[in-house]
DNA sequence: ATCGTTGTATACAACGTTGTAAAGACCTGG
DNA sequence: CCAGGTCTTTACAACGTTGTATACAACGAT
């Protein structure tokens, strides 16, 4: 608080600069910048000795003063609900991955899934921080999403608004949960619950999922029995885990449940271990993500894979296009899935198991 | 490509700027800067004009400009490992929660715990665009630290560097190491195996670990056999499957494994069930982190819990210091941390197969 | 030798913001 | 009604960088 702080040197605490480069070069500050920007026309010999004087200074640009002068900062937000839904980790990391390969740096948001905040980030609450912004809101509609003033380039992830002013990059939600409860039922199950469904108008996940599960249903002949369908409040274990019990105190509990996520699934099969339920013998049990826990679980779970990386790598494609300025109509983009079946529909592989990591993907 | 870009009006695509605002309300662009800031010394009746003009044209602030003038951005990074880790993911929630606290942003960088890119991260490569990092290396060592030029202050997560030149943040390691195999001792087994440990000079993590296990061993009286000590090329569910896998080859198996992260754990568990050996029955397993997953894996898994939103807080905490200015001797804080027995020790709870806690003691 | 032509280096302004210093408006008390 | 103070607002400069325009040097061709 004292002064300005001279703690060390009084002068050599200073941030080095372009000015101080070039004085010690000899040269002048746009000759210097020139350098650092690998401009052309420059003398090997004159370089050589800017290049000197920058490693001699630990010269490094002030980024703030080039995005000022640019008028961009290569940061792009990543805005999810919570890091540590195994899920949204993994996308975080993927995302991180293809921005750097594009020289962006990223900044993660977390929502917490809360309305307010999430507005907060569509309004543009890093405004001028960032460059743009990869979002994948839980609460907000199509609606909130339209009536954004911001006009930072933005790509929604793995969500489906309809009719949304901004790019999207989605699976096909409805198709992938009808395979997964037509697998359900090509087991020969009659009773398939689902868990995961949810009330409120922004829930768009839940009511593609729970459509394609109802259209699996139907075409497989069996009766919709919306006992059988669970609502949760959150898309955690312990959502999961209460709405199996509520499945299994009923009269005529199920022998099938397709969970709207992994981590329900896991929730679920924790339910169902403690009760004693064999799995899949008197239940099977299928999720939608593919995170790593499911290919360790007990038993391990069949689930809907979507290609995270490409659709981490498709997203930071499209923002960088936005960004880019081109300015086409609002895109739509299906990265493919598949259904990877384990254990907890398929049942215990034969007593010798090699390694783990090999059960289901390439790792 | 073609133009600057007259996508839409030619002149309202500009960003909105202080002038903007301070010609819309008729005064000067610093008594917008001041009413946008907060200065008390505007009167009512200019500050509701002002604020209308913001709100008309929905100014926001050019952060860059802004932080190039008071030579701070606000932003701070944290890197780790990998975000998909859970240990990584919580710790990246809290610290983003801490830092949200005190209206920091956090940039996170993922490093891959490879030693370039952690140089690179220690070497400022985002000097200039934050004010400080919350760093947890995994292959640096500390001279690679005190060799650092780059003087943006940094905090050492989780990791303890001896005499590192920055300030850290960490758990007893071998005062938590020691407890957990102490705990698996007292329940009567004679080998206990450990999993996780490293040979390369950086793995301080591993070594800690690895040193409170072999207190344990001695103050238990039990031989220390290094045959149980399984070490690992990283601290992933695989590499716990594969070196679970290693020791119930041995001839003689262990009674009990400590591993040194909650995923190596999971992982052994995983191989346990797979063989079908019983867990706690033959084998007791506890781990080290308290993720989620450990919460809900089967059986579920004993740990050891830091305290991570403490560690996350004071890390923040610590940091922001150094940022405003104050430079103390590097501190070393520690943070608390409790074992967390469940029934991969324990046992199976009473509820569906009659099963007191004193299954744990039967071998 | 002179003229373009190309290549190299420079000075200056500008990006949008805020600290400083100072000017203007307004009040109080003599 | 004015001196002296406080409150409010302003002009200007500066943060560190890079685009533009331009000066200067070196060159081959006339």
């Amino acid at each position: 608080m004292a002064d300005t702080g001279p703690d060390l040197e009084p002068e050599d605490r200073r941030r080095v600069v372009l000015k101080d480069v070039a004085a010690l070069a000899g040269v002048s500050v746009k000759t210097v910048s020139n350098v650092v920007n690998g401009y052309v026309h420059v003398t090997p010999a004159t370089r050589a000795r800017v290049e000197a004087a920058i490693r001699e200074l630990n010269y490094r640009p002030n980024l703030s003063a080039r995005n000022l002068r640019q008028g961009r900062s290569g940061v792009i937000a990543l805005a999810v609900p919570e890091l540590d839904i195994p899920y949204f980790a993994e996308l975080a990391r993927l995302v991180v991955a293809a921005a750097e390969e594009r020289s962006l740096t990223v900044l993660v948001d977390q929502t917490g899934g809360d309305r307010a905040r999430e507005q907060l980030v569509a309004e543009g609450i890093r405004a001028h921080l960032i460059d743009g912004l990869i979002f994948s809101p839980l609460a907000l509609t199509g609606e909130d999403l339209a009536a954004r003033t911001d006009d930072t380039p933005m790509v929604l992830l793995g969500e489906r608004i309809h009719h949304g002013p901004a790019d999207h990059v989605v699976v096909r939600n409805v198709e992938a949960a009808r395979e997964a409860t037509l697998h359900l039922a090509r087991l020969g199950r009659r009773r398939v619950a689902a868990i995961g469904a949810q009330d409120h108008p922004a829930a768009g996940t839940a009511r593609l999922r729970l459509a394609g599960y109802r259209e699996a249903l139907a075409a497989a002949g069996l009766p919709a029995d919306d006992g059988l369908v669970a609502p949760v409040a959150a898309y955690h274990r312990a959502d999961g885990a209460r709405a199996m019990a509520r499945l299994l105190d009923r009269a005529d509990p199920p022998d099938a449940v397709f969970c709207f996520n992994d981590l329900l699934a896991l929730g679920a099969l924790r339910t169902l271990l403690e009760r004693g339920v064999d799995v899949p013998g008197d239940i099977a049990v299928a999720g939608f993500d593919d995170i790593e826990d499911g290919r360790y679980a007990t038993p391990t779970l069949t689930t809907v894979a979507p290609d995270k990386e490409q659709l981490a790598r498709r997203a930071v494609e499209l923002l960088a296009e936005r960004m880019a300025g081109a300015a086409p109509a609002a895109r739509e983009i299906h990265v493919p899935h598949r259904l990877v079946v384990r254990e907890s529909t398929a049942g215990r592989p034969a007593r010798p198991a090699p390694d783990p990591a090999a059960a289901g993907r390439t790792s």
